[in-house]
RNA sequence: GCCGGGGUAGCUCAGCUGGUAGAGCGCCGGGCUGUUAACCCGGUGGUCGGGGGUUCAAAUCCCCUCCCCGGCGCCA
């Protein structure tokens, strides 16, 4: 049985085991209230001296923070209980005596991250990585449902995706090789058979970023798809996000109250389509807000802030000028000046959470963008060659994960997005 | 990489016009039959991030260095 499940009407008078682990004790001498914690949630525990044998009363005398323990009780209803409900222990047996828990409430940031490994276990990150497991399974149905092929592009590669952001070195038997930081290129070759593929994989980069919105190592969600346009794509995105927050606040409810997230914005963000806004756009309310922004500048944290503030729900932004986008993007044939690529921005000050763009399907415009980018074309054979056998008009995009989960559940920093964060100044534990 | 803040007890912090350290919590011991981060009484606790300098005397002033936090840039 799980704490959770006991906690009913039904329950009350039966006798049941559960195990679990202590979230917090309280003796009072001849009572003692021992808070058990299992995967589905807390429970209280009442152990009575009078009511129990001497081993099961030493044993809970004994028991300490975040011991493992089997108890066996009768399930009543008591208004002075949290939750309403509690265990009348009959029978307790530590499994696993711990230590001094190193974590008791009050701790700071460093410490906290110092001892991930065991702030893990707390509600807070417990609700939280159950928010990412229903993200993902959502993405995944999603995706399943409509026709989307899953396939599993490296994580070792040869070359940049983009020259720029800063990639991971590592040793390849004799030879250098780098983690990925996008599986967009080799998406983009398994279109020719697959049409419609995804992947999830994580993605590194090694840019020494100092802020509460990135991650050296994060989960990257994929897509491409073949005869796609731009607005094809932009429709997927947001459908594709609008189902995950739909899923989302049906199956975790209590996660997101845990949190004590305002899911207002959340109910806004199931129905599509979601607006849309040009850079063109973006630039001119802007600088009706007064900010100092000129067009050719790219968005930075306090222009997305600020642009966020105008919708209340995702957004797209647009057709960005080519000289702040990435190299593989199709220029607008009708304004060659901007890109047909594509922002989603999460609303509530979140940003970016996915960005994509119809991809430059020409060999001989892909080689010319490939040089004005200052890269090594050699680099790119491969990939040019995709344009010379049987190109076609394709689109794709990608999305941050734990971006998504932070702004789902309303974190002030990614690095609770995931169990283990990756930053510059951290890979331990 | 740049700008700002910070490293003092196990944790969170005070002390910083120089006179070799203090609180709360934790921990240990005792008490307590309805607690909700239980409470009450007693006890325990420090190479003041590291190195160098000034001084009779440095947690405190100066220089160097390491580490962390927040913001920006870069991006998902």
């Amino acid at each position: 049985m799980k704490a959770r499940n006991v906690m009913s009407k039904d329950y009350v008078g039966k006798t049941v085991w559960l195990r679990g682990w202590v979230h917090r004790k309280r003796n009072l001498g001849s009572k003692i209230f021992i808070v058990l914690r299992d995967s589905s949630g807390i429970i209280q525990c009442l152990v009575s001296k009078d009511r129990v044998d001497e081993e099961t009363w030493s044993e809970a005398e004994k028991i300490t923070r975040e011991s493992s323990f089997i108890v066996k009780g009768v399930i009543r209803e008591d208004r002075r209980a949290p939750g309403g409900y509690e265990l009348l222990v009959e029978k307790l047996r530590i499994v696993g005596l711990s230590d001094v828990f190193p974590i008791r409430g009050g701790e700071g940031v460093d410490y906290l991250l110092d001892n991930r490994h065991l702030w893990i276990r707390s509600t807070k990150l417990t609700s939280v990585m159950k928010i990412k497991h229903s993200v993902l399974k959502a993405a995944r149905e999603y995706l399943e449902s409509n026709g989307w092929w899953e396939v599993t592009p490296p994580i070792l590669t040869s070359s940049a995706v983009e020259g720029g952001a800063t990639l991971f070195e590592v040793k390849y038997f004799d030879r250098k090789a780098y983690l990925s930081q996008s599986a967009q290129l080799y998406l983009e070759a398994l279109i020719f058979s697959l049409e419609k593929v995804w992947s999830l994989t994580p993605s590194f980069r090694a840019e020494k970023s100092r802020t509460r919105r990135h991650l050296a190592e994060y989960w990257h969600l994929e897509l491409e798809a073949a005869w796609y346009n731009m607005h094809d794509m932009m429709k997927v995105a947001e459908e594709l996000v609008a189902y995950i927050i739909e899923r989302v606040l049906r199956e975790r409810k209590l996660e997101l109250e845990t949190l004590k997230r305002d899911t207002k914005i959340l109910e806004e963000s199931i129905h599509t389509p979601y607006p849309r806004i040009t850079y063109d756009k973006a630039i001119e309310i802007l600088k009706n807000k007064g900010m100092k922004i000129e067009w050719g500048d790219d968005l930075g944290a306090d222009e997305e802030r600020t642009l966020t503030m105008e919708f209340n729900k995702p957004f797209f932004v647009t057709h960005f000028p080519k000289q702040i986008k990435a190299f593989y993007m199709k220029l607008d044939p009708t304004r060659p000046d901007v890109v047909l690529g594509f922002d989603m921005l999460a609303p509530e000050g979140y940003g970016e959470i996915i960005g994509g763009s119809e991809r430059e399907d020409d060999y001989e415009k892909l080689l010319k963008r490939i040089i004005e980018f200052g890269l090594n074309p050699d680099d790119y054979k491969w990939y040019l060659d995709l344009r010379k056998y049987g190109t076609v008009p394709h689109s794709g995009f990608g999305l941050g994960v734990e971006r998504l989960v932070m702004w789902i559940a309303g974190l002030d920093h990614i690095r609770d997005a995931t169990p283990f964060p990756r930053f510059r100044e951290r890979i331990y534990p």
